[in-house]
DNA sequence: GTCTATATTGAGATAGAC
DNA sequence: GTCTATCTCAATATAGAC
C-alpha cells in the first residue's frame, strides 16, 4: 500500500536531487542541451534509470519548472504568505530571469507546445495561468485597496496583462537580449500609475501628497 | 541563368498554390495537422515534390507564416500604405486571430522554437519582430502628432508592449478560448488614454472636449 | 532500484527512376 | 518536375537481467 504515499523515502530524495541537477543543466546548457540523455549523464545515471522517477519525458521536464516555480516564489515570495511588496518581488522575478536564458527558453517553449488539449502537460499550465491570474488579481487589489493604484482599474484584466506582458517580453528578449524586461514592465507599472510604496509609518503623511496620481514617464529605453 | 531569377513561372505558381492549401490545412487542422505529409497530402503532392519548391520544412512553415502576413496586412492594412485608422485594424487583427487557431498555435510554436541563433528561422523572426515594433512605433507616434495618446508616452516603449500582449494573450488563449484578446487589447489602449478617432472634419470641434483625457475604464470581463 | 540493450516511432533528407 | 523507395537520425519507451 505503499502506493498511497507513491515514493518511498530515498526516492523522494533522489528525485528532488535530480531535479536540482536538472535545473542547472538547463539552466548552463540552454534549451537544446536539456535532452533526457544529458540531464541523465549529469546526474550520473541511466535515461531508464532517471526516468524512473519521473514517467516521461514530459513529466520530467514538466517538475523542473514546477520546481522552478518553489524556489522563485521562495525566493520571490510565497503566495501563501505574500512578501511586503509582491509587486516589486514580481520585478525582481522578471529581472532575475534574464540571468537563466536555459529556462527561460524552457518555459517559453513547453508552455507553448502543450497548449494542445491533448499534450500531457496542457493541465498543467492550464492551472498555472489560472493561478497566475488569480494571484496577480490579489495583489492588485491589494495595491489598490491601500490607494496605490487608481480606483477604477480592473484588477482582473491587469492581471491577464501582466502575465501577457511577461510571457511576450520573453519571447522578443530570447530574440533580443538587450531588450530590458523588467523595465517594459515597469515602464507598464507606470503608465497605470502605481505609486512607490509608503516608507513605513513615518510621521509625516509622505508619499501620498496631493499630487493626484499620475507620475513621471519610464526613462529607459 | 534562370538561378538569378530562382523560378520559373509554373513554379512560382505552384508554391503559391501550394502556400494557400498549406494556410488552410493548419487553419482546419491545427497545428498536429501540420505535418509535411499532411500538407503534401492536401495539396496533392507527396513529400519530397512539395519539398521541393520550399527546400525544408522549417523553410515551407516560414513561408507559411510569411504569407498569411502577407493576407492580413492586405485586409488589415499594407504597411507601405497604412489605412485611415491603423489602431483599429491592430485590433481588428487580434479579433480575427480567434477564428483561425490552427495558425495561432502554429506561430506561437515557431516563433519560441525559433528562438536559438542556429535555428533557420532564427532571422527570419528576429526581424519580424523589428519590424512589428517599428510599425507600432509609427502608428504610435502617428497618434500622438494627432493629439490622441498623451505627449508624454513613449511610442517605442508602447511598442514593445503591444507586441508583447499581442504574443502572451494568444499563448493565454490557447488555454482558455473564453478569453477575449481584442478586448484585453482595447482595455490596453483605454489605460493608455487613447481617444477616440475624432469624426473626420465636422464644422464643430467635436470629440475633443475638455474633458482632460482619462476616460471611462474597460468594461468586460 | 538501477542498469544495459533493444524496440519503436516519427520526421525529415536523399537518390535515382520516370 | 515529380514520384517511389530508402536512409539516417534522434529521441523516448520498454524488457528483462543484476
Amino acid at each position: 500500500m505503499a502506493a498511497a504515499r507513491g515514493l518511498y523515502a530515498k526516492g523522494v530524495v533522489k528525485r528532488a536531487e535530480i531535479l536540482e541537477t536538472a535545473l542547472q543543466v538547463v539552466a548552463e546548457e540552454g534549451y537544446s542541451g536539456a535532452t533526457v540523455k544529458q540531464i541523465a549523464d549529469a546526474v550520473g545515471l541511466s535515461q531508464t534509470g532517471m526516468l524512473h522517477y519521473f514517467g516521461s519525458k514530459d513529466a520530467l521536464f514538466r517538475e523542473i519548472l514546477r520546481r522552478r516555480d518553489e524556489i522563485n516564489y521562495a525566493s520571490f515570495g510565497d503566495p501563501d504568505h505574500p512578501p511586503a511588496e509582491p509587486i516589486n518581488h514580481f520585478v525582481d522575478l522578471i529581472r532575475h530571469n534574464a540571468m537563466v536564458p536555459g529556462l527561460v527558453q524552457l518555459y517559453s517553449r513547453l508552455s507553448n507546445e502543450s497548449a494542445e488539449p491533448a499534450h500531457p502537460s496542457h493541465d498543467y499550465f492550464q492551472e498555472r495561468y489560472e493561478l497566475s491570474r488569480q494571484i496577480g488579481r490579489t495583489v492588485l487589489e491589494r495595491l489598490q485597496a491601500d490607494d496605490r493604484i487608481p480606483p477604477d482599474l480592473d484588477p482582473a484584466q491587469l492581471a491577464v496583462l501582466l502575465a501577457a506582458l511577461s510571457d511576450g517580453l520573453q519571447t522578443q528578449w530570447m530574440y533580443d537580449q538587450s531588450l530590458d524586461m523588467a523595465a517594459h514592465i515597469e515602464y507598464f507599472l507606470r503608465l497605470i500609475g502605481l505609486q512607490p510604496e509608503a516608507s513605513p509609518p513615518p510621521a509625516e503623511s509622505k508619499g501620498r501628497s496631493g499630487d493626484g496620481r499620475r507620475r513621471s514617464r519610464a526613462p529607459r529605453r
